[in-house]
DNA sequence: AGCTTAATGATAACGCATTTTCGCTTTGCG
DNA sequence: CGCAAAGCGAAAATGCGTTATCATTAAGCT
């Protein structure tokens, strides 16, 4: 991760505009845009890079592959669309999670996922 | 599953008593106590039966193999020992999760993941 | 512009969970 | 008890996400 080439210019632009946690694969399809013949493996070489640079961070999701977004958020959960299958973001978060722990148990970390139909699937419905 | 074999009933045992979320590999090692020579292939082909037949649902928990425990139970979520790495239930959870999807967004079903240590392990922590 | 070398991309290899194969064992009906 | 067929286990095969290989391309310093 020392030069700037196209396909990283590429990879960043597609986190930047895109705006929600993608996979490799949607990182290669939305990038192939910007950088033709990108291949599957310089996305997974810059993924990783980036992430060691704390640019993006790992966000996983329940029998789906590794995802990856923009670091720096606030404290936010994710949405899962049955129809279409993309990730998004949501903020906030319940406040009485520790209550729900049973005793002697620590807690310290969640996560939430919510699943239905994103803005766009649900609205196609009609 | 039809005939009513030691390895099945060794299996359908491990889930009864352990009462919490099994990935094969851990049904394999106890249920190895009561069937010694069990086989891995059997653990999957008796899991995907009980399945069939409603005894199990699924567990996915993000970042792990797939696990397995008991149907019926009431409305709950997964805490995950980040120590031993086992799977534990909890009963209850917020009531306000729908306010925090996004604006034309649809909700159908909710996880919650709560990371730790479980009283086994925070306890040994003395 | 020339040159060194990091970066790329096609493809092979890998890791791991899961499924299939196949010869042997066991269930359970007759 | 005898026997047909379901079930078993070891090992090979599969699927899929990810990583390594290696010949070629192209940054970017001089």
């Amino acid at each position: 991760m020392e030069r700037d080439t196209s396909q990283r210019r590429a990879i960043r632009r597609v986190f930047r505009e895109i705006g929600r946690p993608l996979s490799p694969q949607e990182v290669l399809e939305n990038g192939r845009e910007h950088a033709p013949n990108l291949g599957i493996a310089t996305v997974y070489r810059s993924v990783k890079g980036l992430m060691e640079e704390g640019w993006l961070v790992p966000v996983e999701v329940p029998g789906e592959p590794q995802r990856y977004e923009l670091s720096g958020k606030d404290h936010h959960h994710h949405f899962s669309c049955k129809a279409c299958g993309r990730i998004f973001d949501f903020d906030g978060c319940p406040s009485n999670l520790g209550g729900l722990v049973p005793p002697g148990f620590e807690m310290d970390d969640h996560e939430i996922y919510i699943y239905g139909r994103c803005a766009e699937c649900a609205g196609v419905k009609v």
